[in-house]
DNA sequence: CACCGTTGTAACCATTATAGTTATAACCAT
DNA sequence: ATGGTTATAACTATAATGGTTACAACGGTG
């Protein structure tokens, strides 16, 4: 199927909740509302910190924002917590025989469709920033 | 990662060649140009010919389309051989703590973000047809 | 009718990603 | 030093993928 984890919604969840109560957000709490494993929400924190989204404090414990949340887009998030080779949403198979005129060339045909898609994809990602987001939480 | 899965380049590739040489296309034959196994020629063929996108002539050998391929988008290939619950390509968390304010409405709030998003994908999918892609192959 | 290439499936396997879990080391304010 | 926290390794169960072998069913041809 290839669907897409849910890691991004807990990534989405978890950068609310520290904008939301930027004070008590230790891994505990935010696996508290997610509803999964404190290592599950540390795992992917680190992405998020590898990204620049945030930044977390060992010892002390506890999480901020490093950029405001009218700058971070769910595409931010997506691309944070969603690595794949190439950011390639699309896998395409490989090595198909060049003796054919249709394996010669599907894969270079097939990637331009296929990166115009995930691009229409991600422009509306980052449409949507975390303020937006959390406007809707009252 | 989640990335969507070969099968749907190889489905673009197996109705391409139908289209291309109409009398030839056993599947040992899409297996040769696509390069991998007939039996998973086979099974994604199945799901083709439930979506009404193909029909396979058993004993006979040999496949046809069952619509002109300018009625054939990509986005018709997507949905015949992606099945995922619901057609969703986000899944979301379950059970978040709906004594949070966050946990309650994320994802009703993320829902609709992420249809929006993967419409956009599927939109553009839509937009290119078959017989678009079996011009580049001249 | 018998043959033979083909399609349709079931069954199995290796690989990979996910999500959860336990355990432990490192961090740091008190 | 203590205690709560973060960071990370290691292990598990589950699921999807893509490949493979095997075999039954199909249907034109000799």
């Amino acid at each position: 199927m290839g669907q897409i984890s849910t890691r991004f919604s807990m990534a989405v969840h978890t950068l609310s909740l520290i904008a939301f109560s930027p004070n008590e957000c230790t891994g505990d709490f935010i696996a508290g509302s997610v509803n999964t494993n404190p290592v599950v929400i540390r795992r992917m924190m680190g992405m998020l910190k590898k990204a620049g989204l945030v930044d977390v404090r060992p010892g002390v414990g506890g999480a901020s924002l490093l950029k405001d949340p009218s700058e971070i887009t769910l595409l931010d998030v997506y691309r944070a917590v969603n690595v794949t080779e190439e950011n390639q949403l699309f896998r395409i198979h490989e090595n198909p025989n060049i003796a054919c005129p249709v394996g010669r060339n599907i894969e270079q045909v097939l990637q331009a469709e296929l990166r115009d898609a995930q691009s229409a994809m991600e422009q509306r990602l980052a449409q949507t920033t975390l303020d937006q987001l959390i406007h809707k939480f009252q």
